[in-house]
DNA sequence: CAGTGGTCTAGACCACGTA
DNA sequence: ACGTGGTCTAGACCACTGT
């Protein structure tokens, strides 16, 4: 019944009434109790409400209209940050079926270019895979990867054929800094097959390469058709 | 040097802070007045100030402590920035010469669908600017700029003609918010003869919008070549 | 025009951390 | 120990808006 402790009251209630709507038992556009409503279900005075409303207001979450009432916002549009997105958690939000196939799986001594890449001053081996993700029936981005099979050797005993390396990576190796290079491309050829779109289709590709303190983990570039994805970046000066 | 409708008074005492903070006079460390003397100095009750610092504190402008008072935060650390410089600073870098041309201003209202964006109930005036930032003799980036006359009533006495309107408002307007979204584009024709390449060549798109904490003060979409630019983006989990 | 949210007041008690 | 911020109350007036 009560969790540990809840803290405030207003953290409560606020806590409660985002549980509600996140759940979906209150319904995108649909009203949520007045103020006034809520003031006896709580039995707390208005200003405590209040606090709680204008909260979830700023959050996105619901909106409020003079005599009409406050109601649960749709579904947050594109409020999602740049941070770490896996493909898969793009995909669903999306509300398409997720679908993962892998590619191809190979492993071999880094080329001259890579080796500089990596920050290495000899070739060392890596894991270089190709991977496609899909949305509904649709191809929605292809993932070029290297894995570090020095920061990683335990990439070398995994498929990759049911799980995609981002999700495994991500679980597996703790990183502290990612770097992105975001441009546009038109599709190659083999783009183009790959993602079913026409030769030449503008395309939005994200190199990241992904380090922790000592050494770099993993590049990778995804691809994805220009109208099935864009990049939401907020930040602060 | 106040607007016309002072809002409301915590609205006025926010923007104040804010102003105080983002100028510098309020230099990061420092502590801000107590919360029993600001509602001497504003004559209000301390519900009024307590809001006003509570969202400053959402911001990320001050930190408070207990029994020690509220501080002026450092300004953001790296955690989360998209590093995007001034188009002009980009094609410097480039060693190229730098080259700004203003294609069109009109002052106008805005539209349903900019009335939203910029978060109006009805439609304000607007300034719609387009200009072309070039790198030695090609096209280096299309501008298309909203400027609020809400936000920045000044703009509207500003030709645009020599200084780009990026360059302007950074050092006239502090911001604390800029939101992107960052996609990949096939040049329309119109886009294509600005920029001089062919229809339907890949080109990245930025849509900005900056906001500081009361408003929104401007959106601004940037068309790159795809071959011209990419932007680079580091992040730390 | 009635009822909603928006705002504000003048108190109060308490937890906490710094001096 | 003391003063700060954290929280909450029980009122109040007003602007807006949907009916």
């Amino acid at each position: 019944m009560k969790r540990k402790t809840p803290a405030s009251l207003h953290q409560r209630i606020l806590a409660d009434i985002q549980e509600r709507i996140l759940s979906g038992r209150w319904a995108a556009g649909a009203r949520i109790p007045f103020e006034r409503e809520l003031m006896a279900q709580y039995r707390c005075s208005r200003m405590t409400v209040s606090k709680v409303l204008a909260q979830l207001v700023q959050a996105g979450l619901i909106e409020r209209r003079r005599r009409a009432g406050s109601f649960v916002r749709a579904p947050r549009t594109q409020s999602a940050l740049l941070h770490i997105p896996e493909v898969r958690v793009e995909v669903e939000a999306l509300g398409k079926p997720y679908h993962y196939a892998l590619l191809s799986r190979r492993r071999r001594a880094a080329t001259a270019k890579e080796t500089a890449l990596f920050g290495w001053r000899t070739p060392q081996p890596l894991l270089a895979l190709r991977c496609l993700h899909g949305a509904g029936r649709r191809p929605f981005c292809l993932e070029e990867r290297l894995v570090s099979l020095v920061a990683v050797p335990a990439a070398a005993d995994e498929s990759f054929a049911q799980l995609s390396p981002g999700a495994w990576l991500l679980q597996q190796v703790p990183w502290t800094l990612a770097e992105h290079r975001i441009s546009a491309t038109a599709a190659t050829a083999r783009v183009a097959r790959l993602l079913a779109v026409p030769v030449g289709a503008p395309c939005l590709e994200v190199a990241r390469m992904t380090r922790n303190l000592e050494q770099a983990i993993t590049r990778v570039r995804l691809t994805y058709p220009a109208d099935l994805h864009q990049l939401v970046a907020s930040f602060q000066p």
